[in-house]
DNA sequence: CGCTTGACTTAGACAAAGTCCATCGTAGGA
DNA sequence: TCCTACGATGGACTTTGTCTAAGTCAAGCG
């Protein structure tokens, strides 16, 4: 996670016990976490971080572009610090568990001029949805 | 929209005034409205029509399959009524305006076994994200 | 037709997720 | 070491949605 930390500092990040904290909780490969659960992590670290910290930061890393939001339901929004490999999402319906995933082929290049209303598209977000082994087995 | 009205009445809904107001409002083509605009609308024809009910309808609507639920981002769930033609959404990053679409292709058959973790997947949601004609020309 | 019944509606309390703000603390440069 | 602007704090507030107890009404039955 060192790395994330540096790619931090190296933007001019002040360091503070917070953020180290915030962005060591998030370490890691196939990471979902809700700000709450950061939250609960972050605080068996450093009892006195609080909520609206770990909001600003979250936030901070997200506008960095150093981590990306999923909104993978109508709960909470998740935080993946896997932003500097392009992928997208399998998501468990019943238990909400959330892989990485790289499909093959781009699904920017499938959306045709005449689907496109005139927007400038820049981005494309796949969610795919299914029953996870567990919950299947369950 | 009777349409929609037809299909709720054929699988034993209770029909009443509630009911149908919000299934109008509903109708059209590139309509996502959040449960609230839902209601505002249909207060001006029928005043005394409370929030939990509006909710409650949507929610049947959508265990009816007549209705889709879409969640583009953190604020609120937005209902789809163009339940029986597949399609993906467009999104506006700036106003948030959402355009129905779509692509060539199947994202489905784009997920190799290998990615898929022993899910066992059945659907997919695939957003564009970009900027619409309004808000680039502003 | 009016009765009955259970499904439907209502208002408001409650809950979860997130934002805002005034104040206090501290990282890091001079 | 001292200063100061940036960051942290916590509590109030907002938004979105759910739940519940009590009242209402659609529709089948006589």
């Amino acid at each position: 996670m060192s790395d994330l930390l540096e790619r931090l500092r190296g933007r001019g990040w002040r360091m503070t016990a917070q953020r180290r904290v915030v962005a060591e909780v998030l370490d890691g490969d196939h990471v979902h976490l809700t700000a709450d659960e950061v939250h609960a992590r972050a605080v068996t670290r450093l009892p006195e971080i609080s909520r609206a910290t770990v909001y600003n930061t979250l936030g901070e890393m997200v506008t960095l572009g150093e981590v990306i939001e999923v909104t993978t339901d109508r709960r909470a929004k998740r935080y993946d610090p896997n932003a500097h490999r392009p992928h997208h999402h399998l998501v468990c319906d019943r238990c909400g568990a959330i892989r990485d995933v790289r499909p093959t082929g781009d699904p920017l290049s499938d959306l045709p001029a005449g689907e496109r209303f005139g927007f400038m598209v820049s981005d494309v977000e796949v969610t795919y949805r299914g029953v996870c082994p567990e919950c299947a087995s369950a």
